[in-house]
DNA sequence: CCAGACGTTGTT
DNA sequence: GTCTGG
DNA sequence: CCAGACGTTGTT
DNA sequence: GTCTGG
């Protein structure tokens, strides 16, 4: 009972501080096959000082108001048709976006009673950059709670065939202003978080092994053949 | 005014 | 915190 | 998203 | 069936 983007790889790190314009090296970033909400994963914002930086946030907002983060339904994420007037996601996307960095998700297709895992990524399997909301809960004894969510999008073609929602995959060129501060037009917000072209991307069946979120390592998106499919 | 929600997707 | 429903 | 739990008090 | 944890 919650979404679609639900599990996501990070699996090229060797330059991924480059890739987004970070220019502190101090954070080691390790390859991740299966993130799962709830998990820590490093995410880039930049602040008012206006260098970019990754901030280590948990998949899964607890907003600013929440009395309590266990009693607060986390939302992992957040649909980009009506974000703005959401009270959860409101504030945030005026002033709170950031980049997820991935390199593919997975996306499941039911065959009977079993759940079949598919791998989307890039063709040329360079990085992504999912557009992300996050916010800040102060804990009782004075830290901070960051966490995130991923905004969700109409299919494209390819997508279509697994899911009826994909994640917002920011165009290269567009990373720059989704990272800008302060509000951005509704027209705006529109086009960036518009579905990503289906030419660039390729889809394939992976293990049932990726079900179990505690499974990692490259075996995870390894290419298995598609019963369902044609030989 | 106060109380209560504040979220998404998939399946039926 | 802010909006909606009663 | 999927997997796994789904319960309590008192005693060690 | 439904909620929680990862």
């Amino acid at each position: 009972m919650i979404p679609v983007c639900g599990r996501f790889t990070i699996t090229v790190t060797i330059g991924l501080p480059e890739r987004f314009g970070v220019k502190t090296r101090e954070v080691q970033i390790e390859p991740r096959y299966n993130i799962a909400p709830s998990q820590p994963v490093p995410v880039i914002i930049r602040p008012e000082s206006g260098e970019r930086i990754f901030v280590e946030m948990v998949w899964g907002l607890v907003p600013h108001w929440a009395k309590d983060p266990s009693a607060v339904r986390r939302s992992i994420n957040a649909r980009a048709e009506g974000l703005g007037e959401r009270p959860s996601f409101r504030d945030p996307l005026q002033r709170s976006r950031c980049l997820v960095p991935a390199n593919g998700f997975y996306e499941w297709k039911k065959a009977g009673k079993v759940s079949e895992p598919y791998y989307i990524h890039r063709k040329d399997d360079r990085l992504c950059a999912f557009a992300g909301l996050y916010d800040t809960w102060k804990t009782p004894d004075g830290n901070r709670l960051r966490t995130f969510v991923i905004i969700t999008t109409e299919p494209n073609r390819l997508v279509s065939c697994y899911h009826d929602r994909m994640p917002a995959i920011l165009r290269e060129e567009d990373e720059k202003l989704w990272l800008s501060p302060g509000p951005l037009p509704d027209s705006t917000v529109r086009e960036l978080l518009a579905p990503y072209p289906a030419e660039l991307l390729e889809a394939y069946r992976v293990s049932r092994r990726v079900n179990d979120p505690a499974s990692e390592g490259e075996d995870l998106i390894r290419r298995v053949q598609d019963s369902t499919l044609p030989v």
